[in-house]
DNA sequence: CTCTGTAACTAACTTAAGTTAGAATAATGA
DNA sequence: TCATTATTCTAACTTAAGTTAGTTACAGAG
């Protein structure tokens, strides 16, 4: 874990792309890999806030990659009503291998101004040849994957305290992991009725919830900017625990993403 | 879709493995794809009902293939509540591609006595050479996102009736996929606690729930045998849209699953 | 600097689901 | 076969979260 080291190089090389940054944290990746991994995120578009990026039902032919902003992966229910399923952030790619499945079974759109990479298949498909990047995108699969369990947990067995509370130790974790979090503050640009949706909780409950992480003293909610004031005893009270977001390179004894 | 001709073929040649029949639906396999998936589920370990399969921290260098029963992924809180997040019937792998991750940040468990193949990791590494199975493992794993996005819909925004309804639409759509179901009626051999760990809800709650599911004539189900009375209605009440498990090839014009 | 719309926040009341506790049925095993 | 344990089913009561209906506070547009 050569944190000066790395530092160090961030300065020399200008700020690194979101994607290389989450990646090297976990695969060693050669001097081609990471150039190929910035040629993806060159050209991203620039899109407003609330601009859908895929829809249910399409087929898209291009792979999405999250180069600035925030986006929400969702399904809308019959009754009108939005789960949020994943909340997407730079480095992370919306749709990776959507071309297997055939349709879009749910729908991507941005939250904040973004800038979103529109990458044609057949430039991902030279990627293949590259076996570092190819076991990158599966260790990026699965962490997805994981995720989607943990939410899971979230919303089926923690009460609404203790679910915002674990959303906000995932997301700053995810944030520091690919450097826009620092000292326990990080931007979440994200509305209670979002937050709400992601955790099936109704903008009122969402709002009473906050109060109270806010009285004690957990954490700090102002403009879009969040400080946790007592990380530990958040990660204690909501039961968080980094395991699953696997921000270890997977050898014995290495050393984990420290908060 | 030649429904006869798949017929024809499985009195044939006896009942075919659930993992070859379940990506048979959906990728064309070569005869050389077909063995080679065969030869996985040789030599299953035969386990009783509630034995760990493996539990979180563990660093399996098997992959799990369920030959045979249901199993359960889950993870348990530290109050002690469980929550489970999928089920697992044959032709399921329960931990493809674990080793790039470092531990299992869940555990399984198997739920019915049942047949579990363990297959090393070298044995896995040989099927890379055959492209047809790449991509329908991608498939396969990209499925099993889908229905955890699809879980957290039901647990976040479904209230206890819709959610039982939708966990038995898809549950019945996937045992008939591997041919374990006919004539809307398949083994379900899952306890309420269980149920309920599944969908966050208490064993009491999802036994009122199920109570109404009879009394309105829905389903039926007594000794782990469950039929469903009225699909169509069951899928209406739910909100269940088989879309999410995409069981046809992806390609225009390709026949869904009928049910 | 005011207008306007979105987001944050409150309060009073309702409800779906949880809790506790126990009875009635199956399974299972000695 | 009986005893034991697991599972299903009920009932009475509690509570976390939802609903409805606002008010307040910003932030951006003009």
């Amino acid at each position: 874990m050569p944190a000066d080291a790395l530092q160090a190089e961030r300065q020399r090389s200008g700020p690194r792309s979101a994607l290389i940054t989450k990646l090297e944290s976990v695969a060693r990746l050669t001097q081609e890999d990471r150039s190929a991994l910035a040629a993806l995120g060159e050209d991203p578009r620039d899109m407003g806030a609330r601009r859908s990026i895929i829809r249910e039902g399409e087929k898209p032919d291009h792979v999405h990659l999250m180069v600035e902003g925030w986006a929400a992966r969702y399904k809308l229910l019959a009754d009108g009503t939005r789960q949020i399923t994943a909340f997407l952030i730079p480095g992370d790619f919306c749709d990776l291998h959507v071309t297997i499945l055939g349709a879009m079974d749910h729908s991507i759109t941005t939250l904040t101004r973004a800038k979103v990479a529109y990458i044609p298949r057949s430039k991902m498909d030279l990627l293949t040849g590259l076996p570092g990047l190819v076991k990158a995108f599966w260790w990026a699969t699965l962490v997805d994957e994981a995720v989607l369990r943990a939410w899971i947990v979230n919303v089926g067995r923690r009460d609404a305290y203790e679910a915002v509370g674990h959303l906000i130790c995932e997301l700053y974790v995810r944030m520091k992991n690919i450097g826009l979090a620092d000292d326990h503050c990080f931007e979440l640009p994200l509305t209670q009725e979002e937050l709400g949706d992601a955790l099936g909780l109704t903008t009122v409950h969402v709002n009473r919830v906050l109060q109270r992480l806010r009285a004690e003293n957990l954490i700090d909610l102002r403009r879009g900017i969040l400080t946790i004031r007592d990380y530990r005893a958040l990660e204690e009270a909501s039961g968080f625990n980094a395991n699953y977001l696997h921000m270890d390179r997977g050898e014995d004894g290495a050393a984990s993403a420290d908060v």
